[in-house]
DNA sequence: CGTAGCGCCTGCCGGC
DNA sequence: TGCCGGCAGGCGCTAC
């Protein structure tokens, strides 16, 4: 479900409750993820050890703890919170982190397609991790780097952004929101956009995705209230969900395709 | 090599 | 009301 926006305002609103801390043990109630959780590993590791710092790659968050880091992704339903550590488990909470400060972190993650890693060396040499293309909102991300991705490619454009060799983070609701906000029909291919196409798209790219940080912010403590799901806050979508609807920008309908089993919305008219 | 399609899961919603 | 199909914000793996 969460996208890098939302992985990141999660990194944020859990980071200053557990830095520091010291973690107490490891719970796992469910271990069957998208793979299983390395729980020996984890048990062996952890445990007195002091979370020194949590970091984000893509949509991976990274526990970085002295003998190694725990790697968590989100998938598509999973949400990470902070509690009480006398808090009672609900349903589809499968992991969790206990720390000395009588707080825990608690992964909840419903349809399981999440993940929970364990990478004794380096994180970002990890096989998941290690071929993500640089973050969206650094400098390595630019024209230059898109358009040497797309050069060739027959791939729609739309699949190439949401390839997370060629850009990280970027799932599929901002991908149909870069999209249009950069004016590009999500169905061109890869290999039609010229480099200042390729410059408006990275540009649209990266306005997005720090619009939807800069509102995820407004919504961080819900990432350390007990009660609830993290309810994800919502940027105010120009073309996702909004199919029949009119474009902001001419008014004409928004249409709804599939392309490669995802849904696409996008404006015939504005988006060429 | 690049591309398309599958499948891992649960929950929810609309139609009958 | 209940059942069923379809859909959901990810992504690695496989087949071609």
């Amino acid at each position: 479900m969460p996208e890098l926006p939302e992985v990141e305002t999660t990194r944020r609103g859990i980071e200053q409750h557990l830095i520091n801390h010291t973690i107490t043990k490891v719970i796992i109630r469910q271990p069957k993820l998208r793979w299983p959780i390395p729980s020996g590993d984890l048990k062996n590791n952890l445990p007195t050890q002091k979370l020194l710092r949590i970091t984000r790659r893509g949509k991976y968050l990274i526990f970085h703890c002295r003998p190694g880091s725990l790697i968590i992704h989100l998938g598509m339903s999973g949400s990470l919170r902070i509690m009480p550590i006398d808090s009672k488990p609900k349903r589809h909470d499968h992991f969790e982190l206990n720390f000395e400060n009588k707080s825990l972190l608690r992964l909840n993650d419903p349809r399981r397609f999440g993940a929970v890693l364990w990478e004794s060396k380096n994180p970002l040499k990890h096989r998941l991790i290690r071929d993500l293309a640089p973050e969206p909102l650094s400098k390595k991300f630019d024209r230059e780097w898109l358009s040497t991705k797309l050069k060739g490619r027959n791939a729609s454009i739309k699949s190439l952004i949401m390839n997370n060799q060629i850009v990280t983070g970027v799932g599929n609701i901002y991908a149909n929101e870069s999209l249009f906000e950069a004016r590009i029909n999500p169905l061109i291919l890869g290999k039609e956009l010229n480099k200042d196409r390729c410059e408006g798209l990275v540009k649209a790219i990266k306005k997005i995705l720090k619009r939807a940080i800069k509102l995820g912010g407004s919504s961080l403590q819900d990432y350390v209230n007990p009660q609830g799901t993290p309810g994800y806050f919502q940027l105010k979508y120009k073309v996702y969900n909004r199919s029949g609807l009119p474009c902001q920008i001419c008014k004409s309908k928004i249409v709804k395709e599939t392309l490669l089993q995802r849904a696409t919305y996008f404006c015939r008219k504005c988006q060429v």
